[in-house]
DNA sequence: CTCTAATCGAGACGGTACGTCGCGTCTTACG
DNA sequence: CGTAAGACGCGACGTACCGTCTCGATTAGAG
């Protein structure tokens, strides 16, 4: 597609993606993801509807995108968790990022959206995991299976967190988020 | 004379429902459920294709029924999980149940289906729950969290024993979740 | 069906297609034939559903027997329109008939019943005709021709006199079907 | 430059059209109109199924609009039919007119197609008739039933004829039309 | 006046066609 | 001469109505 293989993408490109995305994000946020179609993306992004299928194969890959560029920048927050000493203070960090976004994430982890942004998570998580030296101790629980649960379970309660009417201080969340998944998950290794 | 004049649901009814869980069940075997259309449900299960639509809104509202049904037996066998007073034992129990539905609860966890069985399943459990006298201690986590982060979390291990290519011994998993999930929730209350 | 060809062929039955007709008839004054359903008429009627098909094939063969039954009636008064000296007088006797039941009439030469009346019509003209000792002169129009023409247009006139907002007097109208059809058809013999 | 900028009407969608005006055309010398279904209508014309939709409310738009241009040709050469001296020589052209396009018409005049080429017939014919200076003398016919008996019994005839297993000879059925339907209606004048 | 069979009410069901919606491809007309 | 606009093929959906069928509950009319 583009004439050298590495360098810049044609600026055109960059600003009609930002725009899709930009306008899945908007929509998100009035209604579920399944719910929102192709036409109106394009839409509110105002770009033709053909224009769309130059960028993405179809919504999902869009939400994929989305959804991989925020968990990239949110994981760079919720990994210390694991790796802190402190993992009380961690999870009071994470909650704190996500409520200066609180909106952007209830629309990412209510309604269709969820599944494939949990599935996006779960795969960041493997692979941060990973990079960490895994030591994989004989009887101890597959990193896979820790790696899955205290991820899945951590959005379970980021989910519940959100879409409560009124919302629990951050001080107590994050201690239960501590007490319920991240500790027996450490304590699994 | 039949025995109650009034709600006797016809038996006809009865068997066309019966006969659409059954097909949907044997087509969730081999393909996704996003990916199973009605028409191909109404043809496994030799009905007429508005005959669906005369017991169910909708695929979403089949599956809802299938799963209450088969929930409502597992719960049967789960609930005790945390009533008794051995939880190991009870985790055991609930996945030497599972395996002997295994394929069922593949099909059930895994693809599109999961979310709608997720949600039916707090659902229970939380409906289970509030049976059980819950004195809402003052700062401990709130019940309706617990609940759903021990179903969900449950329900996230189940799912991703049974898509393992050669699954954990029962008496490993079972551990795993005992220590993972079942003992930490209900060391919050 | 009945035990004995000729005699009493049951009560019940003879209610039924009464009611029957009467239903149709009562709702094609409301809406065009084609939009009525065999559900809407049975509701009319106070019968059940199944109970139509019991008597009638379908809408058109319960249509057929009403028609018939009232062209039977005005055929009476209309053939003497040609056979009569003065057709002129025929013509208005025709159209003072026609006036007593304004509604039915209009309901049946209006909408989608229209085509069905007008063949019925015209196989009873056909009938009728053939009755009279018909002397094929040999270069005469058909007689079926004739009758078909004769027969046709005399209901479309009536139709159109029927659909007008203020009716034209019936002495007029009268006379315009004399000149227009009557007249030239009688001449072709 | 094209030749006309704002209301060039696509060439796909022209083609489309005369796609499926073609293909019921094909499909009403086969069988009536009321049992040409939209599916047969889109594989006829190789066209897709929503697409017919795209184009046309439904089946009888479609024959509208047929109907229209087929109607549109023939008037011009029926319409001097009154006009011209002649009329007899008038009536002889419009039926060789007709025995040109002999199965066409047939499919137009025959069956549940008919009561649809009647109205747009009739209308057609007001049309042109309000052309004509309408001096409307004063204890005359109306001209708007003029139009209509005149129209549909012609129509009513070249139906007969086109019926009938071996044909009238045109000059005979010609001079059938112009004396048991266009003198009485000129006459009315 | 009773008994027996025809008729009826109710409504689930199989089936056919409809018209709509959304996706993803591909043409076209315009800038 | 590239690109947005949008027509198109496709396939699933959910609806409407038809005509068939079973099942009991009535009810007519023969004995």
């Amino acid at each position: 597609m583009s004439r050298r293989p590495s360098s810049s993408p044609d600026a055109r490109q960059v600003r009609t993606r930002a725009s899709l995305r930009g306008a899945l994000l908007g929509l998100l946020e009035r209604e579920p993801f399944e719910r929102i179609t192709v036409r109106a993306i394009t839409n509110e992004a105002r770009v033709g509807y053909a224009t769309f299928f130059r960028h993405y194969a179809d919504k999902e890959a869009l939400l994929d995108d989305l959804a991989a560029r925020e968990i990239a920048e949110l994981l760079g927050k919720s990994m210390p968790v694991f790796a802190a000493d402190d993992t009380r203070r961690a999870c009071v960090a994470l909650f704190e990022y996500i409520a200066r976004r609180r909106s952007l994430w209830r629309a990412l982890l209510t309604g269709g959206a969820a599944p494939i942004l949990r599935a996006r998570f779960v795969e960041h998580g493997r692979q941060v995991a990973s990079e960490f030296g895994t030591v994989a101790s004989p009887d101890a629980s597959p990193i896979d299976l820790r790696v899955t649960h205290a991820t899945a379970a951590t959005i379970e309660i980021i989910a519940w967190w959100l879409g409560q009417a009124e919302a629990l201080p951050i001080e107590q969340i994050a201690g239960i988020l501590d007490r319920l998944v991240i500790t027996p998950t450490l304590a699994e290794a």
